[in-house]
DNA sequence: CCACGTTTCTACAACGTTGTAGGCAACGTT
DNA sequence: AACGTTGCCTACAACGTTGTAGAAACGTGG
């Protein structure tokens, strides 16, 4: 049986409110009364029963990370370092997994949680500004750009600045046929549509055409479409001499493809992603790739959402820039 | 401000507890003033505290899953799957991070997570059955072997089956000199332990001497911990003509490190993993592996929980065992 | 038309916690 | 000696919900 404040109490001799105020860590409390009651709490294993705490304090303690899918390796590692940031808030984090589907994302931004979390950071996939309109509920941040005028938190990085970097990095290395795998409808893919552009800047600014053939959609950005893209680019007869694809997952894929297909990495094709994924760095080549800084993302992510819970809730919404780097290795570097 | 039971009360003109009734679809309201209640709750936008509604309950619908890293691929792919068996009850999950560290473990099975949650899904690295013994508290289903005679339901595979059928793949295939990558110390790994036996049960059965040359050590099992045990196999001088890594990312890094001494998989080395984790289906080349039904892992895992929670707590503990196949890829397939 | 069971609804208490208000000593100051 | 201040502690109420008990309204069979 659990025990409650009530429990210690009547072991210790004392109110049940000097318990709470030991367990609270409140100053006024005689050195022998504390004892006594640490010595109660520790002989009874007592510990708070958290839903009546928070019942009390309107707070939780506990925020929620939604995200399309955890064995995405850029969510999964993006989960990690949301984990140990709200660990310094002391926070828990539940993990809510929305499989990139615009009604359970809508589910999960109009509160499914309800008064569960004290917060929420999303990182959605389908959702529309009209989604986010009118929630009067949790504090929330946004990761990434697919709801770029809404009324909540976000932090981003600037997509359009790397994927011009990276494009041009493959342009430094004298390629002339420089695909782009990722592509998506602009409703539904933010994110693709500033990689292009990027990718359309460094083109342009190098005095090369823009040539639609070379660019590649993609529904999803798992490996299997990469590598099915890829396919589609090789059997179209454009004959690329560099690949961008617009995440590291469809990079691995399109390695596969061209490995398939008997053409040499970087030698006839070299290849970047976007991410630096722990994959890219052991894959064969190993992966030429923008960093984004995970760890700043999701400390960024985490003190906005504490200063949102603190502070000002009506205050004008924020968008933080979190910094990245290029990556250079194999699929880009001939040994 | 958030709405309670009571502003619905007053806006439909009926009791706090018929609207609650109304909430929870107690059978005797009559139809109109349940029209009236759900049309103040949809005006008012009311949605229950979850924390009052748990406190009264003693239940709180959410439960935990306890892992190692959530980088990791098969952490990553099975909390996926947890997360989709939980959902079926009509469970929230709740994802903690341990790191391994026993401490942490040791934390979080005490029940760090206090009267949040109902029960645990565990999956400890470092974790003692004298850690688990006396504890009073949630219901715990253990993931794997690392606590063999702890007190707590267990769902596990059958490691040393499956690794004995893999290494005889690999003698079937001509290969004679096998090395092993990922033995630990005995206190700190019942995976590797298991696994190792099935190794030497298959090496025994071709009649093959065990060499212990050919056992890398390995302290974690990530791809940089692969790669760093096979090229200690490659320059120790035991020429390997196969190896078999105890999970897929040492497996992955192993290849990096042949593909960096310039040989073929599986001309000169076959290789083969365990877990089919989903960067093996896209490596270079393919990676053959033991999978197991994670599915079904995460299933049984959910099922032995609400058992517990619904039924006796204090039956006997129980084990079960979840499938597994062999996936044959080109790491061992010469084209 | 009455007795009785069923349906529909309500009042109250309780879940375990903490904020508020206040009481009682002990102390120092006038 | 009277007073205020401080330290330490307690009683009470409230957070929002639901189980229990029971009251009122309704329907049915005699």
């Amino acid at each position: 049986m659990r025990q409650r404040l009530k429990d210690v109490a009547e072991r210790a001799g004392v109110s049940v409110k000097t318990v709470s105020n030991v367990v609270n860590g409140y100053v006024h409390v005689r050195p022998d009364t504390r004892a006594r009651v640490e010595e109660a709490i520790a002989e009874l294993n007592y510990r708070p029963n958290l839903s009546a705490r928070h019942l009390r304090k309107g707070r939780t303690g506990v925020i929620a990370l939604a995200v399309p899918e955890l064995d995405i390796p850029y969510f999964a590692e993006l989960a990690r370092y949301v984990v140990i940031a709200a660990a310094e808030y002391g926070w828990t984090v539940l993990i809510d997994q929305t499989g990139g589907r615009r009604e359970q994302e809508r589910v999960v931004a109009s509160g499914i949680t309800d008064h569960l979390i004290d917060g929420l950071i999303f990182s959605p996939l389908a959702l529309t500004a009209e989604d986010l309109a009118g929630l009067d509920g949790t504090p929330m941040v946004l990761l990434g750009e697919r709801v770029e005028h809404g009324p909540a938190d976000r932090v981003v990085i600037d997509n359009v600045t790397a994927a011009r970097e990276i494009t041009s990095h493959l342009i430094q290395l004298g390629r002339r046929r420089i695909a782009a795998i990722g592509s998506q409808r602009t409703d539904e893919g933010a994110s693709a549509r500033l990689r292009l552009a990027g990718y359309t800047d460094a083109l342009r600014a190098a005095g090369l055409d823009y040539d639609e053939a070379l660019v590649a959609p993609a529904p999803a950005w798992h490996r299997a479409d990469g590598a099915a893209a890829m396919r589609d680019l090789l059997t179209s007869g454009v004959r690329p001499d560099a690949v961008f694809c617009f995440n590291d997952t469809l990079a691995l894929g399109a390695l596969r493809a061209l490995h398939e297909a008997g053409l040499r990495v970087p030698e006839d094709v070299a290849v970047v992603g976007f991410d630096d994924i722990e994959d890219g760095r052991f894959s064969i080549p190993t992966l030429s790739t923008v960093a984004p800084d995970k760890e700043q993302i999701a400390r960024l992510a985490v003190e906005l959402l504490a200063n949102r819970l603190d502070g000002d809730r009506t205050a004008p919404a924020k968008a933080l820039s979190a910094p990245y780097r290029l990556e250079l290795r194999e699929s880009t570097q001939t040994p």
